[in-house]
DNA sequence: ACTCCACATGAGAATGATTCTCATTATTGG
DNA sequence: CCAATAATGAGAATCATTCTCATGTGGAGT
């Protein structure tokens, strides 16, 4: 009832694949434009959709650029965050238990019900990081 | 240099008032709907260009909802994240030393340099709660 | 194996937020 | 007060995403 039947059809299996086939966070068009070069076409308006179901499911881990753009990549059934390079687009997956324990705290101190986080770090990767003299405006703010 | 010269205008006294006016997050549209209600009316391109040049300036918050709209809100110099009801859009501001202490860390041990973090915790706040019995689906996964 | 039909698909139109263009207006140093 | 130039605003342009609807196809039933 909650969950409404989904035909397996072989566009569905396409995109499950090729998400399995790459590690890395792409944009809707771009996984579009993967299928479509690996010979196995998929509708634009299809990949939307199996997107977004997957990642309903759970299946797929969500991410928004800030330009707007939202990326999609399969992930691991297991909950964790993800450290993002800005200039390269690397990712690495992190996970932190004590993140998880204080967003629950916090919300239930507030008496909130049902909640849900999200948490993304981004910062420079060792290869993109400036060689910028360790003296430079390092400071806060 | 980094700097670049801005000029004080009318229009940007009245956006950055406006939001001093109010607590909630609104879209860049709704901040327009506002002033020009107010009688200041100020074209939405540049109710865009502020809203960015405050949000850059760190003076205000930034919150991309799951629509894909991005929310601004005045906000206290202070780093600090939210706790937002994803029903009726109450939010609590809350800062938790513990989170970011742990995204420097995460950060460096991958040699990730300028870290940055976006954590958001969202629920449903007490009134939103439901009042299903305590022994409906609270099953996790 | 064959049929039927509800759900899935896909091409293109539609949507909607944000950005851009550029002529006009207004701030500020001199 | 004047000129140089940044800021503004109306509407066009952009772009990711969603919707529309005619057509295709899983898969349960016969």
């Amino acid at each position: 009832m909650t969950t409404p039947p989904r035909r397996a059809t072989r566009q569905q299996a396409a995109v499950a694949d090729m998400l399995g086939q790459h590690e890395t966070f792409r944009s809707a068009q771009e996984w579009h434009a993967l299928l479509r070069a690996a010979g196995d076409p998929v509708g634009l308006a299809t990949v939307y959709r199996t997107l977004q179901s997957l990642a309903e499911a759970g299946e797929v881990d969500v991410l928004r650029t800030d330009a707007g753009e939202t990326l999609y990549r399969a992930c691991s059934a297991a909950h964790h965050h993800h450290l993002l390079c800005r200039e390269c687009g690397f990712t690495v997956e992190v996970d932190g238990p004590a993140v998880e324990a204080w967003a629950t705290a916090v919300a239930s101190a507030h008496g909130f019900a049902l909640p849900r986080h999200t948490v993304e770090v981004t910062g420079l990767c060792p290869r993109c990081a400036p060689a910028t003299s360790p003296g430079v405006t390092t400071s806060p703010e």
